[in-house]
DNA sequence: CGAACTGTTGAATTGGGTCAATCCATGTGG
DNA sequence: CCACATGGATTGACCCAATTCAACAGTTCG
């Protein structure tokens, strides 16, 4: 799908207000009132949601180029938080605009639709994946998402990474603890599968960690024709 | 918000082809090419996964009344194979019929993204609730969810409902096995906090519930002004 | 009536959690 | 440049929630 030259400066507009952000400071918090949507230009933010007992669950990892906050759109108040996880540039924008994009530009919003639900085919992944796998599976699949996000964002990611995260968030991200993301991650550098140096982390062997991580990339088959016929 | 008579015309005209379903027939298979989107008019339906290890995740609970498979517009194959868990009655209409609603109604497009992203909250519920919550939070939530869903469709149904799937399926649901369903079951019965006879739960205290579960019902506080301008 | 599910309960096992100590890298103020 | 504080990673010992295995009881339905 290619977009006219109209449409990209449309999206372009939307990175008018690039804003700073620093590692650790929160973005939006649950149950605040929303009123504006962002894109992330640089960094790496989560989105997560805490349990009454202070227990959190991340919900979802955001790379530069992401698009983030379209559920807020239809809540008056934030369903989760935001933190920002590295330093980093967003680029709010308000549901006015949101709203005048979609009116002028009926495919961009067809494709902020597709986005969306794409977002939520990941979230059905990791339901499988917390419900149904164990640890190690878990991580695996942890690790191999992350990198195919960011080879899709960045070319020059080849097997190797920067998981700038703890494994306390990982681990909050995978219903575990810190200390058993920990003893996974050694597992698998023990079997040979990945390697980690000073926060690195390089992919040795990806068809063994997709053989024991049941990971499927789902962004082959996307079906574009249905809104093509303007 | 109120539809107006044209907008439901459109909406009910989305009926006219009522199919009748089996328990157990399966609707749609994963990854099968999709032409098709469906409401369910009776009965109950769930979405699931299979894991290669012959594992299943259940995702979804339909009830009657529910929009079924948003997702498959924008793959060209199904992400998630459905099933039918009792006799009922799915009407099916295909990809241009929903271009068509979509371009002529608005508003309808609209809802249906409202729709759409409801349905994700309701993922990020049940993600947290496997990964951070024990057994009997999970069966908990599992039915504080259900009953306010089919109170959603049906004013009649007030403390009690038919459950009207196996505890092998609510284990698929929660990430447990049936064995373990069936203690926390047993467990909430002897708290008394919910009673059961021949498939028939009653919430007996449902603060009690509520308490353990970390249950929010989320169904309150949607925004509907931003869309409302026509 | 019998076969095939489904539900129930007990006993033994285990994956992952908890607790706690130690290591290590980074940063900071004097 | 050093002393110390801090946040994270790592590892071991022990514990417990949930699984597995197994037997049996009820239900449903051909």
């Amino acid at each position: 799908m290619t977009l006219s030259a109209d449409e990209r400066v449309a999206l372009a507009r939307l990175e008018e207000n690039p804003r700073a952000i620093r590692r650790g400071q929160i973005i939006q918090r649950e149950q605040d009132p929303v009123r504006e949507l962002f894109v992330l230009s640089r960094g790496r933010v989560m989105s997560y949601v805490m349990m009454p007992d202070g227990q959190r669950q991340i919900l979802r990892i955001f790379v530069a180029g992401d698009f983030i906050g379209a559920v807020s759109t239809v809540f008056g108040r934030a369903q989760e938080s935001l933190m920002a996880i590295t330093d980093g540039e967003i680029c709010p924008f308000d549901k006015p605009a949101l709203r005048a994009l979609i009116d002028q530009h009926p495919r961009v919003a067809a494709l902020m639709f597709m986005i969306s639900q794409m977002e939520r085919v990941a979230l059905t992944d990791r339901l499988a994946s917390l419900g149904r796998a164990p640890a190690k599976a878990r991580v695996a699949a942890f690790l191999l998402d992350m990198i195919d996000r960011l080879r899709l964002m960045d070319r020059d990611v080849t097997d190797s990474f920067a998981l700038r995260m703890t494994q306390e968030d990982m681990g909050d991200a995978l219903g575990l603890t810190a200390v058993h993301v920990n003893r996974m991650l050694r597992q698998l550098e023990d079997d040979g599968l990945i390697a980690r140096a000073k926060g690195q982390i390089t992919l040795l062997d990806e068809p063994g960690l997709k053989a024991i991580s049941h990971y499927v990339n789902r962004f082959d088959a996307v079906d574009l024709e249905w809104l093509s016929a303007d």
